[in-house]
DNA sequence: AAATTTTTTGACCACTTGGTAAATTCCACG
DNA sequence: CGTGGAATTTACCAAGTGGTCAAAAAATTT
């Protein structure tokens, strides 16, 4: 009953532009200044007024483009999980077993070198029991199931050592990212000057001889 | 000028009676209440109101207790420590190497399994930057430095193969915290109903062929 | 039981927090 | 140029926050 009437000229079509240059910027702005805090302080530690302060735009513009405190954190998770589950992926079956996990550690502690935050936005929402991403988590586990068949393959074919596939998996995760998560700890401990790139190497050949020593058949 | 008389009687000695029942009956229900509450959301992101509700305390009765919010916390990563160190400090010299790493695993391990509130506690401090216990992680690096003397003299003597002794117990806390840490990612990807007490049997066992594959000389 | 001390509460406060609304400024385009 | 939408700011709000204080209620001592 008694429609609005449609006007042909007005109200269709014209969306708000999105992606204009400005657009761009500023929510790469917000993205970058979130994961800083975020990363340090987890959900509910965080506030907007802190990411407002370190993007350089005021809290009421933040809102703007995004419509809540979560949304923002959504993003990071969502971009965060893409980056962590490409190096799974990867593990091919036509490799050489134990190369294939070497070359998986690897790429993980490059992660770790390369995306601290992300690791430390990851473990905050890790140790807070997963709230916002079961969802995740379940397609995580659809993915190791996956590669722990391989591996259980390898093992019965003698080319690797008998090892529980869905712990090696957690060790790798573990030590990769405590360079990352830990990396107050590790840099109080070494404590000599040394720069974060040699203890990244260090930890390379570290993480080599100690898993090659396990793995092998 | 004019001092107020000092009555021998009412103004000298009589402190407040410390450690009566009631104090010690709520000084414990409250370091319970925030070990929960901290492990989960870290200092910044925890509250005095959610602490009060765990404990059964009112807000106000709290602040009998405790001076502040950091006091509270303060008292919860002075235990933690305490606890954290001992393991480490059990390493002997007088043991067989392998073996002596290994029952420190395990212990850790245990620790993990026993204590996963105070395993998440160090990791949110961890994640931040480790702000207020600069001073504990001090004390740290003294402990291992001197465990890593034993170590290396285990393996100039061929005792134990040649491994970064740091990055050793790096890598040791990192497995046995990991299944404090992130439980709900081990639950997640394994899933299967089994039982915490199963997992962790299972993580021992896995952990036990890692690093002896590892060590031996 | 009275006096004293310890414990608990209720009312309050200043500041922070996530978020809104309207007004204003900026900017691309005809 | 001016005009319409995009971007930003100003002023604001209700709820949450850490913390105080004086008074009431319990316990304890005398």
């Amino acid at each position: 009953m008694n429609p609005k009437r449609l006007d042909l000229k007005t109200v269709p079509s014209k969306e708000p532009r999105r992606n204009t240059r400005i657009q761009q910027r500023n929510r790469e702005l917000i993205t970058e200044a979130a994961l800083e805090v975020f990363s340090l302080y987890g959900f509910r530690g965080s506030t907007l007024d802190q990411i407002a302060e370190r993007s350089g735009l005021s809290k009421p513009n933040l809102l703007y483009y995004f419509k809540n405190k979560e949304e923002i954190h959504r993003l990071l998770i969502d971009r965060l999980l893409e980056t962590w589950l490409d190096p799974l992926k990867e593990i091919s079956a036509d490799g050489e077993p134990v190369e294939e996990i070497r070359k998986y550690i690897n790429r993980k502690l490059e992660l770790a070198r390369d995306y601290p935050r992300e690791s430390r936005l990851f473990a905050n929402e890790m140790l807070q029991g997963a709230p916002r991403i079961q969802e995740e988590l379940h397609e995580l586990k659809v993915l190791v199931d996956e590669k722990v068949v391989l591996i259980r393959d390898w093992i019965k074919a003698g080319k690797l050592a008998d090892l529980d596939p869905y712990h090696l998996f957690f060790s790798i995760w573990a030590t990769t990212q405590h360079y990352a998560d830990f990396d107050a700890q590790v840099q109080a401990v070494l404590e000599e000057g040394s720069a974060r790139d040699k203890r990244f190497e260090t930890a390379a050949q570290f993480l080599d001889k100690l898993f090659t020593g396990g793995l092998a058949p």
